[in-house]
RNA sequence: GGAGGAGUGCCCGAGUGGCUAAAGGGGACGGACUGUAAAUCCGUUGGCUAAGCCUACGUUGGUUCGAAUCCAACCUCCUCCA
């Protein structure tokens, strides 16, 4: 076992020398033989997320980018969705169990899940990627015959040795036998994609290690085969901060969790500090450019901010509508913002019944609920149409809006929203 | 199996009958300052049909005019003994 910061030796593969430039390795199963096949010739590797919520988020996304670069360097990315394990729900790192996901909650996750995969990997058929469901093969099996072809392989001292159950054995918090049983699910993933695509290669965050080394273990002793295992890295923000919270809650890839421009605006306001290693990380522009970038300081760091945005906007939800992202917030942070193209769309059949400015407030998104809206009027965060407003009881009427039918309404400095009733 | 201790808001943590929507800190959000950054200072931080009401201190019952605080049972964790 390798602990990567920087490769020891030499890096023969260009894979490699790409990840690690990038930042994305954190811990080898065995750097030197995986540097020797990915030199050799396309390796399949794949990478695994559950069905834990309908959306995958920023937290996701190394893993995703990692697979990214297999990709545009010839190796073939496999994308498996846990249709299967999430029925028993990963123990690792956590101090309790996950509550039980109905088969349809199930269901609906994976096919949310679904779409953010299938805009970050190129499934063309030139692209050899896959996107597959493990619930193909582990609901499948039958009690015995899986513990009989498996369980052998398996130690209880082994698997209670791995730092992901070591907690909360030590704790002497309950760990349940089906939560046990997940990493051997995990390693039996392993063993029959290897089986049925010949994947070779595991990729997964660095709380994915001991169940990653159990898939490595059961590919050697079931079918005598090595098979490798890499772990991206933990990323917490300059803030010291486990990445990717606002207080609207976790940054989603899905557009219908959060906007393009929300999760564009999330990049630009990444702090100074994170900026060469999000750059590095989070983008696929040449390691010249992102070092150029990151040289850049002051006022001028912006621009480096919102080269950020764009290119990861761009990589999760398109082009085209990074390149919207960056317009509307070159509009919404210029001096004429108030003329820019609206953010949001209303009935204006809702002015003639009296639009509470809080609940405006509310249904933007820019406060949680009536009383956070609220406690945002009364603190003086609130601008309507450029002046303050403090009255929590103002409501908005025909005479509101400015020319083209439309209000501006700002929260504090970041939160900006054109809104037009047609 | 026995003895003792603990379970509080997003997190940590005070509170041992009414003055407690609950000290303090962290985090988060808002204000000032700025560069949509950081640092600093100030404010806010359960919900609602909002000067009123509702829900909340592991769970369920009970005592009391009144409980996070007292009692009982249960659940979970910690420490020591076997």
């Amino acid at each position: 076992m390798i602990e990567a910061g920087k490769p020891a030796t030499k890096l023969k593969s260009e894979a490699l020398q790409v990840l690690f430039e990038r930042g994305l390795v954190h811990q080898c199963t065995d750097l030197e033989a995986l540097d020797a096949k990915l030199s050799a010739g396309p390796v399949t590797a794949y990478a695994g997320f559950d069905a834990t919520a309908s959306s995958l988020h920023v937290g996701h996304l190394m893993p995703l980018m990692s697979m990214r670069w297999l990709q545009k360097l010839g190796h073939k990315p496999i994308m498996v969705l846990g249709g299967g394990t999430s029925q028993v729900g990963d123990p690792s790192f956590r101090n309790e169990a996950r509550p039980m996901l109905e088969q349809r909650q199930i269901a609906a996750n994976i096919a949310g899940i679904r779409r953010s995969v299938e805009r970050l990997i190129d499934l063309s058929p030139e692209g050899g990627a896959l996107i597959v469901d493990n619930a193909d093969w582990l609901t499948e099996f039958k009690f015995l015959e899986f513990l009989r072809d498996f369980g052998p392989h398996f130690t209880v001292n082994r698997m209670m040795t791995f730092d992901s159950v070591r907690s909360r054995l030590d704790n002497q918090m309950p760990l349940t036998v089906l939560e046990f049983c997940y990493m051997m699910l995990q390693a039996v993933d392993f063993l029959e994609l290897s089986r049925r695509h010949d994947c070779t290669l595991q990729v997964g965050g660095s709380d994915q290690w001991g169940n990653i080394v159990n898939g490595v273990e059961l590919g050697r002793k079931g079918d005598g085969r090595q098979l490798f295992g890499l772990t991206v890295p933990l990323i917490t923000t300059a803030n010291g901060a486990k990445m990717g919270k606002t207080a609207a809650g976790a940054v989603w890839l899905h557009p219908e969790h959060l906007s393009p421009f929300a999760f564009w605006q999330f990049w630009r306001n990444t702090a100074d500090a994170d900026v060469p290693r999000f750059l590095r990380l989070f983008t696929e522009l040449p390691i010249r450019e992102v070092e150029r970038l990151s040289m850049l300081e002051g006022i001028e760091r912006n621009e480096a901010k919102k080269i950020l945005a764009t290119q990861v906007t761009a990589i999760v939800h398109g082009a085209e509508a990074a390149r919207h992202a960056l317009e509307q917030g070159d509009t919404l942070f210029s001096e004429s913002w108030e003329e820019a193209e609206p953010t949001h769309r209303l009935a204006s059949l809702r002015l003639a019944t009296g639009m509470g400015l809080l609940d405006l407030l509310t249904e933007l998104g820019f406060a949680t609920s009536n009383s956070d809206a609220r406690r945002l009027v009364e603190g003086g965060g609130v601008r309507l149409n450029g002046s303050v407003i403090q009255d929590p009881r103002r409501t908005l009427a025909i005479g509101d809006l400015a020319a083209g039918e439309r209000l501006s309404l700002a929260v504090g400095r970041r939160k900006k929203a054109l809104v037009a009733f047609e």
